[in-house]
DNA sequence: AAGTGGTCTAGACCACCGT
DNA sequence: CGGTGGTCTAGACCACTTG
């Protein structure tokens, strides 16, 4: 690494100081961006990358720490360090919250319906960084627990990077959406906001969760980032809590 | 540290293998829940520990790094290390996550209107680690953002942490609730789990809230937790989310 | 200038995993 | 067994804060 095009900087005026492990870092964030690793590949070692980039292993280690605190890497003592996968459940963080009042958590089903591309929203436009009337794929689907329906899903793609994807691609595997987003796609979810309130069911959402017009349900706005802060997805999740609750660990 | 006593243990059957620097984040942690060092203080430096313990300071670094991950600690650069507290901003993690729609956060005002002993009920006494009927204190307390109502909690805490909390002392000062634990109290809050649901308005939160009884309300149930994962909090929140949203960010 | 945390090094040894 | 990550050391120097 660039030692002495760095030190130097932090004494001039403007540039901000980078230490070397933040640039091994940003190094190997950058080469996860561009598919150097796919998703559950193995990095080099931490002696490789060392040699590699000629500074000490403890250099390299801080910077893998790091990315590891953030779930982009996963380490396994004795095997290496591994891309982050939504594949494997033991490795990427699960993005739904929703568990059972009773029991532990069970498998959800997916049960997407409607798979169409449509002119953007203002509101979606706005969320997703498009002009309004860019193209947006527009998804509707079903989620169950234990064969009963407790989540009425839209969804909101950026149409540019996941053109092609088609209600059969949708309802094929057993896989998670974000995992087909990945393996298909090519693109990491690695971030998500969700903004929630209680509403009053509509006719619509009503009709799917089998629950009265205007009975409250629990409403999860999520705009879901890739690489570099980029939205890439944004969805408007309806849940039924009568027998299930989200859950946030604070801390 | 005991580096003898430790690394046979690892060699032997049933003891789990403590890294050096486990024991020292141990240590410490348990110096904090004594109170050894008080909320806002500083710590020893790094170098004076690592004397302490006969460790390299890299060692003590680890320790230490852990704790301010969680959020024990704070480092500040120059000036050393400190004890989290909630009376500082900047410093400890804040629980509330209701966001104004347009605009950023505001302060909010909190007008408790009820402190009483009442014996647990069941509920309570489950999440809590009580018997039945054992006394705990009640508050009620209406929260505002801007003049408007916007949160009603009923607040349950352990009556033999919390024996003469009075309502006068609950009105008194512009400190956030965990802060005046902190320091009246000496009990620490750090870590809490967040259950939520939509659910329709009963009279008394319609009342308090100024909304029609049978409008959607956000319930947010909380478990707080002091030192060791000890419950001593539980509260149930009812959320207003018309012109408000509870913002969670996942990963 | 003195004291603190922040970065970096070079090397040792341990724990875990596969072959 | 060899290779990986995990722990620990001793020491150097940098960056930030305060007096």
């Amino acid at each position: 690494m660039n030692r002495e095009a760095n030190r130097p900087a932090a004494r001039s005026a403007a540039p901000t100081f980078s230490p070397l492990y933040r640039q091994i870092k940003d190094f190997l964030i950058a080469s996860l961006e561009q598919g150097e690793w796919g998703p559950g590949d193995a990095i080099p070692s931490e002696g490789e990358l060392a040699q590699r980039f000629n500074v000490s292993q403890g250099t390299v280690r801080k910077a893998i720490d790091e990315m590891a605190a953030e779930n982009l890497l996963v380490r396994r003592q004795g095997k290496g360090t591994f891309v982050s996968t939504h594949s494997d459940p033991r490795s990427f963080y699960r993005f739904l919250r929703l568990l059972p009042d009773d029991g532990v958590a069970v498998q959800s089903v997916s049960n997407p319906f409607l798979c169409e591309t449509v002119p953007a929203s203002p509101e979606v436009a706005g969320v997703l960084g498009l002009q309004p009337a860019d193209p947006v794929i527009h998804v509707k689907r079903l989620l169950s627990f234990s064969g009963q329906t407790v989540v009425f899903d839209q969804i909101y793609l950026l149409a540019e990077l996941f053109s092609g994807l088609t209600l059969e691609a949708l309802r094929a595997g057993e896989r998670s959406l974000y995992s087909l987003f990945e393996s298909d796609f090519g693109v990491r979810m690695i971030n998500a906001e969700e903004h929630l309130r209680a509403v009053a069911a509509d006719a619509e959402s009503a009709g799917h969760l089998g629950v009265a017009v205007g009975a409250p349900l629990l409403l999860v706005e999520r705009t879901a980032y890739t690489y570099g802060n980029k939205p890439v997805e944004w969805r408007r999740g309806l849940y039924c809590t009568e027998k299930h609750y989200y859950r946030n660990d604070l801390g």
